[in-house]
DNA sequence: GTCCGGACCA
DNA sequence: TGGTCCGGAC
């Protein structure tokens, strides 16, 4: 089997992108900035931008003697403006420090702001044929995929690992070639859902493919912590039936039988009394349970009540013994707590509902 | 609505 | 080390 960078560069040359604006010479500039839209921004949506930024600015120069005002003005819409001040900036110093000269190194061009380690890479690649790797968010699914390698990319440890992978694999020649192969690679092929594994020149040695992890790697950022929220549940309990009410239609849980709620830092007889109109007292607590939505976590404190035997019907409320309750439609931490109960209190009679 | 993403800054 | 910047894809 050919090394890894000589299918990447075959497949370049036949199935790559070659007529991207930012493409058709190897203008330093025009690379740069194409490099800098692309952060964050997906070529569809970079190349009008490009086209009008560079029919304003032609080259350095013109760049380094417009208005930070005027070069703003034409990044309105792409978002992330600091690329923009950072760019500007750049140009200026460039026509300062370097006499209007685009610098060749990956680490001169690395110290301009706004340019960090894989954006000067793939300048200093692209625009000047230097040996240097790539690492961008397309690149780190490629090699996170084919080398097998676990563990959230943003993790110090692991993007470390994904460079020595990446610097492992350069070729010696046609570094462009195979730089512009990675980029397309992740864009047109090894994409984040629905990889195009068939098509791909190096799916032979692909560790995800073989294994079936293309859709696990890389391994997404651990989930940020979510908002908690805390809520006691009252497990009202009359002569062995528990009361259940119906919640709003609207919003968690719309429309499903539920436990009366109260805030945690309330008594819940007196919440009862005042809510309801009922007599009870605490029994005690139960065991309390968490349960996870896509935007907040919920902390829940079940406390047990026994009711002074005076019961009325409530509008929209229910009452059933716990084992009936369980045919109804319960979230699914109310139905653990209601399961609990119909296991331990599994004797009193059953009654009609009131 | 959630997830994603380079560079920079606190 | 984690937050911030923004818009687009899903």
């Amino acid at each position: 089997m050919k090394p890894f960078a000589d299918r990447v560069v075959a497949w370049q040359r036949q199935h790559g992108r070659h007529d991207l604006p930012w493409q058709r010479n190897r203008d330093p500039y025009r690379i740069w900035l194409s490099e800098i839209m692309l952060q964050q921004t997906q070529v569809a949506t970079v190349v009008g931008y490009f086209e009008r930024f560079v029919a304003r600015f032609p080259d350095l120069a013109a760049l380094a003697g417009a208005s930070e005002d005027d070069v703003l003005a034409l990044w309105s819409g792409l978002g992330y403006y600091s690329r923009a001040r950072n760019l500007h900036t750049a140009a200026c110093r460039i026509a300062e420090r370097y006499g209007g000269h685009f610098p060749d190194t990956a680490e001169a061009i690395g110290a301009l702001p706004g340019v960090g380690r894989s954006t000067a890479a793939a300048v200093a690649a692209l625009a000047f044929g230097r040996r240097c790797a790539i690492l961008d968010g397309n690149v780190k699914r490629v090699l996170a995929r084919h080398a097998g390698i676990n563990g959230w990319p943003g993790d110090r440890r692991i993007e470390d690992a994904l460079w020595r992978h990446a610097e492992s694999l350069l070729p010696e020649q046609a570094i462009a070639s195979y730089t512009q192969g990675m980029m397309d690679l992740g864009a047109l092929l090894c994409t984040r859902t629905r990889p195009d594994c068939m098509a791909c020149p190096v799916r032979r040695d692909c560790n995800a493919h073989a294994t079936g992890r293309t859709h696990t790697l890389p391994t997404p950022r651990p989930k940020k912590n979510l908002p908690e929220r805390h809520v006691r549940m009252l497990l009202l309990l009359d002569r062995g039936e528990l009361l259940l009410e119906k919640r709003p239609a609207k919003g968690i849980w719309g429309g499903l039988w539920s436990l009366p709620e109260a805030s945690e830092d309330t008594d819940c007889a007196d919440h009862v009394r005042e809510r309801y109109g009922l007599v009870a007292h605490s029994l005690r607590e139960l065991p309390p349970l968490s349960h996870g939505f896509t935007h907040f976590r919920l902390h829940i404190r079940p406390t047990l009540l026994a009711l002074a035997p005076c019961t009325k019907s409530l509008p929209g409320h229910v009452w059933l013994a716990p084992a009936d309750a369980l045919d109804a439609a319960l979230p699914a931490p109310v139905r653990k707590l209601v399961a609990e109960l119909a296991r331990e209190r599994p004797l009193f009679p059953r009654s009609p509902v009131l």
